[in-house]
DNA sequence: TGTATAAACATGTTATAACAAGTATTAAAA
DNA sequence: TTTTAATACTTGTTATAACATGTTTATACA
């Protein structure tokens, strides 16, 4: 095989990024089979599995083995940029990552988060608050809400060493569809300075992180 | 193959990560060659491959073809995040990413990015300021600081429609070593307020890039 | 009818093989 | 000695093939 112009799979990433972009396929819409791409493209399964690849580490589309390869949600709210997780974050850098539990209770969904969740007002919600450390100093402070049946799941697990996110995977196989990260500037308010050391009103990074599994 | 435990992929990848965070390779090591791998784990080379892609993608690694796979600087402070490219975000937003040039000019290092890009004093540099928009709305002032000799080579390219990573890699052949970014609140000054039709004094987000090519 | 099984089809994992292309070293030629 | 060419590495791209594993649908059995 010879490589005149860009690679087969860089060709085919763009003319699938470009169809779902022009909305031939829309968010939700199942891509072809693999198989049936190999036919179309005429190339090897491979070169089709590299192209997927990359689609879907940009975002384009996420597979579920068994069923098939889907258009993401695009989102279409500039400012936004994508996180990795926390605990990964850390661990890439080398550092241990740890995290002290504040509050673990049950309250009523109020005015700030309901139209984020998309979920009827008074309704029932966990409310998890934590200390996030890296090398035991305080960088963070995370706030969860949880519909009322996750956060029953999560009463026995240790929420110090492992993330929401790992256990959820890990046990219970309820895999999370990658979140959407919006950040914004903001200003501690006396609570929160107060457990991670800070003066008050020093300038703080407000990430809000919206995440779904794939039952909603 | 019968996959009792964890697929021989996932393994490697637990090895290596293991193996680069307890220091057996440091920053700059060049790991074994797929080859060698290949022999060390009893596997073929694309088992290897798919290793070293994750590894890849989680920033452990990062690879030069006809070189090998070097092991990457792991940052050592917190609060670190990486970002995406610009324009590479708007494009998965399905979004037409543009920018304005407003200044392009020679000036001395001064004192505010002298530590960061680690020069001498009273270097001269060159200084690109331009306004990034997303759908033609201006979301972002971008100010650029860059060595003469490289600044020499954009002189004669279209900064509105390509990235200056994009003009390196793609005509100069000069890869970009993926650079790390810190995030920190700020408040926007009278200058980019106005530039960004911003009300002064509005909450921003800073976004610090340090970017190094192969030769430093 | 209801349930269990099999089939059909999806993606995931892995092996073997070959050639393309980038980089560095070495040997040959000017 | 300097330049060029060959060569011996490296990772990159692609093909073919097989089996594992997850999901849905249809079929056969009770």
């Amino acid at each position: 095989m010879i490589h005149q112009d860009k690679p087969r799979y860089k060709q085919i990433v763009e003319h699938l990024s470009e169809a779902i972009n022009q909305k031939v396929y829309i968010a939700g819409d199942q891509l072809p089979s693999e198989k049936r791409m190999c036919d179309y493209y005429k190339v090897s399964r491979i070169t089709i599995r590299n192209a997927l690849k990359i689609l879907e580490g940009e975002g384009y589309i996420y597979k579920k083995q068994g069923l098939g390869a889907f258009v993401r949600d695009s989102n279409p709210e500039p400012n936004l940029v994508r996180l990795t997780d926390f605990s990964e974050d850390m661990r890439k850098a080398g550092l241990t990552s740890s995290s002290k539990l504040i509050s673990f209770k049950k309250v009523v969904a109020d005015s700030t988060v309901n139209p984020i969740l998309e979920i009827a007002p008074d309704k029932p919600l966990i409310k998890i608050e934590r200390i996030r450390y890296a090398n035991r100093i305080a960088i963070a402070f995370d706030t969860t809400w949880l519909p009322l049946h996750f956060g029953r799941l999560l009463m026995n697990h240790d929420l110090k060493k492992r993330t929401i996110y790992e256990i959820f995977e890990d046990e219970f196989q309820i895999p999370i569809r990658a979140g959407r990260y919006s950040i914004s500037a903001s200003i501690a308010d006396s609570r929160i300075a107060k457990f991670l050391a800070l003066n008050h009103e020093t300038a703080l990074l407000e990430i809000k992180r919206c995440s779904k599994t794939n039952g909603g």
